[in-house]
DNA sequence: ATAAACTTTCAGTAATTTCTGAAACTTCTG
DNA sequence: CAGAAGTTTCAGAAATTACTGAAAGTTTAT
């Protein structure tokens, strides 16, 4: 399992980044990794080719599972696990979406619905409450926004984005289009 | 500047998720304290209501401005500088949305054009070059859509994320409607 | 020009997060 | 069932990140 450097330079420029991106530097290298290596490689390997401890290796793996963007794949035969990507780029990248809006969203919006409910002890608070109303309904339409999109699948999502600026347009037209449908302004 | 509960659960509340948003825990309490306060706070007051060191402040301050999220705002007949939010909630958010691009995928971009330039050593390293193009493909796709949103402005954006499925139904018909554009499929 | 009012910087410390490696655990195999 | 081949856990060490507070800097007023 020795690294090109092409490889290398990648693998580590994702350790780098990983701490961006929600998890820590040795766990973007590992999915880095496992991505750009079209054989399954098994924790050893991992370990090895990247010069960190087993035990690392272990929890960085656990964790790429908890986010589903790594699976096991049993070779028949051998009796270690090797790691293999959860899915296409695409499947990853919804993957790495979803986790973060569990993670980054969900408890605020939580958090946001209580502070709602009592009512304001005074006009400072009652301003303050306005506030958050519009953060909820801010992070509420971010959500259903994004599963949307999740459900579109990635060849409809794909069109969208190519669309670019002809978004613009077509909403113009929408009215037209799927009247009676949520007449916006 | 005495918080009230609620202001003070919040605030709080946004201090936990800072890190996960891409600041620290002061710099999103501060963030928080300016946002829920109607009247413009100086550095001296956010200190004392958060109960962190002057210099901590400042530096917060400082960064909050580089995210261009608050900014100074000068009362007249006052020596000392005070702040508040650099916008209303969708500006804010967009503030933030297009700062993380900056900071979690624009380095990545550069560094795969790079990487993409080189011919591939050996059969693994052509496979490997072919998955970080894949990965350029779609950070690029991201990026243009991310700017595309920004460009169509709150309410358009509004009437897009309030469309919902209709997303799906008008992709359909999008030929129809535009003839010429982007046939994808 | 001096002093007062305020802000920023930064070296050192504190807190948090990540990583190691040895021990405990879990299969499998003969 | 013993032991070999592998994995996971977790206490403590190392590395990183955040915070404090005193000193240096800036601006305004007199």
């Amino acid at each position: 399992m020795k690294m090109t450097p092409l490889i290398t330079s990648a693998v580590m420029h994702f350790g780098e980044m990983g701490s961006r991106w929600g998890f820590n530097r040795t766990v973007g290298q590992i999915l880095a990794l496992i991505v750009l290596n079209e054989e399954p490689i098994s924790a050893q390997e991992i370990a090895d080719a990247l010069n960190i401890s087993r035990g690392n290796t272990s929890m960085g793996l656990k964790e790429l599972q908890s986010w589903r963007l790594v699976k096991q794949h049993l070779v028949p035969g051998e009796r270690k696990e090797f790691f293999i990507p959860a899915g296409d780029i695409w499947t990853l990248a919804n993957r790495v979406f979803e986790e973060r809006r569990k993670r980054e969203i969900d408890p605020t919006m939580s958090l946001l619905r209580d502070l709602l409910l009592d009512a304001p002890a005074n006009e400072k608070e009652a301003n303050a409450q306005h506030k958050l109303n519009e953060i909820h309904d801010l992070l509420e339409a971010i959500t259903a926004w994004s599963e949307e999109l999740q459900n579109l699948g990635p060849e409809k999502l794909n069109t969208l984005m190519k669309l670019g600026s002809g978004v613009g347009r077509m909403l113009e037209l929408k009215d037209k289009l799927l009247p009676g449908k949520n007449s916006v302004n």
